[in-house]
DNA sequence: ACTAACAAACGGACCAGTTGGTATGTTGGG
DNA sequence: CCCAACATACCAACTGGTCCGTTTGTTAGT
């Protein structure tokens, strides 16, 4: 294979794994045994060329990706399912989620000690615990209202990372207008 | 104030903004006017201690802070809104979410360049588009579709967050049980 | 009341290693 | 001959971390 095509898939693993800011270039040069001169080459704008190329190619993988799953099935939501299989399937085999995602890219998680990761694993779950407790004030069943707390803390988190990439308040307000329409149909 | 909480409260709102890996620890001491010496008195193992030192602190701000909402208000529904509210204000106001949750510490999009901010923002609109046309397929009207793409896509995205920090394959897993139930709602 | 002894709380120079980046040299195909 | 495609050597800047000296406050003995 080409240089370049070779240089891209590394370093987009590579920041898959740890993070943009964890991968100095000399890791991503020796991993592939390619050499500087060869790298500002193919990259004259050094390492940020190189992040944004491997972006735009792994956009087009991502999305061709879950393109076709979903014109595998009929219904959105059978597509759902088999897309969130994938992802389970795939973090059981890697112990990671790399995929129809930027945010391991952009988020330093992986290389973090087991002290950081149990902190944030205690928020999260301090979170869900106060949604469930109010939600079984609310009338909800024991195992309806666990399931609404991790769907109230997934979506405001995820509609969160949306908001930043998107500099944009949009998804969490839409967010805010469809949670309470859910939580009455249950 | 005493050094060791100054220390602790510069580096948390450093790391909110920039991220972990970005902020040196030359950058902080200049920040409060604290030598390395200092630092390293108060804590001894560095970097990484005054990290997890940090996240402790911030966890029992954001838990209390939450409860403190949630006891405010008669519903989930109710509390839910209020927060996220909360949320978007914070955003209008200081053009980044530090805010009940740490991904802003994990995350380096803060300090990425706008070209990759870009490709991000451009990946989850892909996703959202697929989820959106196959949704009109499905007979959703089209504000209903715009909206239930864009809890897919978070409510997913913010789930996979979770299995990151819980080493986990749950959230993902009670996610997929709950999104098509509440898709036949609708 | 005076002082010796000790320790906590720094201040700041210094360190080796690594970072991304550049400048120059070499090579092989058209 | 020329130019793309590298290779090599090198650089200043910065990284987290260590070491040791100094100040300041507290305690104990006489």
């Amino acid at each position: 294979m080409d240089t370049k095509s070779h240089l891209i898939e590394t370093a987009t693993t590579l920041f898959q794994q740890k993070g943009y800011k964890t991968v100095g270039l000399n890791e991503i040069l020796k991993a592939c045994n390619v050499t500087k001169g060869a790298l500002y080459h193919h990259f004259p704008n050094g390492k940020d060329e190189l992040l944004v190329t491997c972006l735009l190619a792994l956009k087009e993988d991502i999305t061709t990706d879950i393109q076709t799953i979903f014109s595998k099935h009929l219904s959105t939501k059978d597509a759902i399912i088999s897309m969130i299989d994938t992802l389970i399937h795939s973090f059981e085999k890697t112990g990671t989620i790399t995929g129809y995602t930027f945010s391991s890219i952009v988020s330093e998680m992986a290389t973090m000690s087991e002290e950081v990761r149990k902190a944030c694993s205690d928020l999260y779950e301090n979170i869900e615990h106060i949604y469930c407790t109010k939600l079984l004030e609310d009338g909800f069943s024991k195992e309806a209202a666990t399931a609404m707390s991790l769907l109230l803390t997934a979506s405001i988190e995820g509609a969160m990372m949306l908001c930043l990439t998107q500099q944009s308040t949009d998804p969490l307000k839409t967010i805010a207008k469809l949670l309470p329409n859910i939580m009455e149909k249950f």
